[in-house]
DNA sequence: CAATCACTGAAGCCGCGACTTGACTTTCCG
DNA sequence: CGGAAAGTCAAGTCGCGGCTTCAGTGATTG
């Protein structure tokens, strides 16, 4: 499975929350590093860092043009997430439908009939 | 936002492979910490503290009977993680509606007739 | 043209997070 | 009872991840 890799990438750059606040931002559309940086404690060279992690993870897309390097989402690593989570509960709960299934069969209560 | 913090936690508990290995065998069902260890390559020790990380996330539950910990899966944790991503999603898909009007309103096209 | 803006890149610091080792405790089985 | 199973705890090592600082490089603007 070659998703494991890029799930991994993406997992772990939105664990940290300046990334994930990036996220967030740019899921409201796209902005420039420095509008990212802006809410943050943190140096513009700490943003571009977190930036590359985004990108690396194919979370995020970014071009420049003239000298303002414009960012925005990309979506097809969120919905790998997704995919990732939906998978995880649909297991789950297939396992307690079989469960209940269980119960129902070794003592079969009166609505039963 | 209070859930700020635990879903901090969250992302940050699965960044780690290992960890998410074992929430991925968590979700057929409950296992034993040995269990979970089986796979991994690494010490029972190692397993224990990854647990440890996911339990305080509020990821994972177990309980200990006899001499055998059983862990399983706490579905919550996981919803507030589908959750946000959902959010992201739909600001996205929101903001991609808003240009889609705006073309078609600034540049109607031949079949809007 | 000079100053400013918006980044970019390379070092370097430092704390924390993922491990291991080893020593113990409890529980279970024959 | 004796010994294996299944964890638990406390140190201690080590590398990497998140910062900062500083020194550029092109665009842009008055």
């Amino acid at each position: 499975m070659l998703q494991q890799q890029s799930l991994d990438l993406a997992f772990q750059a939105l664990s940290d929350p300046s990334r994930r606040a990036m996220v967030e931002r740019l899921s409201f559309g796209p902005a420039s590093v420095s509008e990212l940086a802006k809410p943050l404690p943190m140096t513009l060279s700490a943003v571009v860092q977190h930036l590359k992690v985004l990108e690396e993870a194919g979370l995020v897309k970014s071009q420049k043009v003239g000298r303002v390097r414009t960012c925005s989402l990309e979506m097809g690593a969120i919905a790998q997430l997704e995919a990732w989570v939906n998978e995880r509960r649909r297991f789950w709960e297939q396992q307690y439908d079989q469960l209940e299934a269980y119960l129902a069969e070794t003592a079969p209560k009166e609505g039963d009939r």
